[in-house]
DNA sequence: GTCTATAACCCGATAGAC
DNA sequence: GTCTATCGGGTTATAGAC
């Protein structure tokens, strides 16, 4: 907040990282070319490189601009600011925060997906290991109240994968569920029922038996 | 059974089928290059093109192997054969069925993750459509046992993408979980916590209140 | 079945004009 | 900030010798 911004060359920065962000999501690193890029753009692939100096430099703006909002969204839910919230308010609410994400950036989504699928070459840092602190304060939250007997025990770590598998497949494989469902998953009706579904269904395995 | 096979024409192509599949898995249809599949082999890229013209055919080659292979085992343990198990009997079989094979082509399942983020381009056809009838055979399972109350009511086609999303990421995103666990996915001790927990975890789901 | 040679194209990146 | 021109390297694919 201050001095002003040049809308003029603000907004090619930024249609060229829009244009890239889908492009990357949709055909991968390698199966993208700073041409295709530049060409939706309406600009010249030399004039691309002049505002970000390689392919690799403005894979990674892309990528760490959305990674670092959805981890400030993650952490707001995450962190202790609502105490009186029961257990399952606050899982349900941070399945609910992490799908609404997803739901408004499916594009990164995909992005994620390929860097886990790939081994994370073009990205300057490891995914996993940047997402291992987020990882280990959940384990350490659903083991306490396994112990409290709040929730039914299962392995946390493995609950974890189950949860980031199923709920990251929906997001990332679109075009593969929408042939296989036949309808279109990111239509409203469809979103609420798979996040409905999605709740319910972690939820009844949670549930302690009585 | 019967002919001779001629080890040595057949173990090229064998070489090649192999190299490839490991090539297109790891770095993706774009990512990959003849020269490297045929570098693996030992041969040139040339003869590599006598054996499979074009780079679209070898990869149909490579996935159509695989995913009929899958498709047999699949169909081996869904169709009534065995009509004397519980329905739980029947879901836990099919699940260790599909995890056995994915732990022993975890290449392949790799690839199937490609297909389904692409949106099938390089396939000659499309996964999610062919994947259909397994889909629609599944929800009429579970409709019926939850009809029956033996399972607990979910929506059968959002508790399958569940399924099948937390089941196929632990093997597609080996590189990733790795890094997230700390530890070998690919071990047996560790393969066994997985299904071990995700045959628990669906039973969890799917056990009524009683 | 494998090789050399070559065609035709696309890629990322750099240098320099305006 | 965008352009043209060019470099060096990669790709798939074809033709033809052995």
């Amino acid at each position: 907040m201050g001095s002003d911004v040049d809308l003029t060359t603000s907004s090619t920065r930024d249609a060229i990282l829009q244009a890239a962000l889908q492009a990357f999501a949709s055909q991968g690193y390698a199966g993208t070319s700073l041409n295709e890029i530049a060409e939706i753009v309406g600009i010249r692939r030399q004039s691309l490189l002049h505002h970000f100096p390689t392919k690799e430099t403005l894979y990674r703006q892309v990528f760490a601009k959305r990674l670092s909002e959805w981890f400030v969204d993650m952490e707001g839910v995450t962190s202790d600011h609502e105490p009186d919230l029961t257990p399952w308010e606050r899982v349900a609410r941070t399945i609910a925060t992490g799908f609404r994400f997803f739901q408004e950036n499916p594009d990164f989504v995909r992005m994620v997906r390929r860097e886990a699928l790939d081994g994370a070459d073009h990205l300057g840092f490891d995914l996993g290991t940047a997402l291992r602190p987020m990882m280990d304060r959940s384990i350490v939250f659903f083991s306490r109240e396994m112990d409290n007997g709040v929730f039914r025990r299962h392995d946390p770590e493995q609950l974890l994968l189950t949860g980031y598998g199923a709920l990251l497949s929906y997001f990332s494989d679109l075009p593969f569920i929408e042939s296989l469902i036949g309808r279109d998953p990111l239509a409203n009706d469809e979103l609420e029922r798979r996040l409905d579904h999605f709740q319910t269904f972690i939820r009844a395995a949670l549930t302690p038996t009585v």
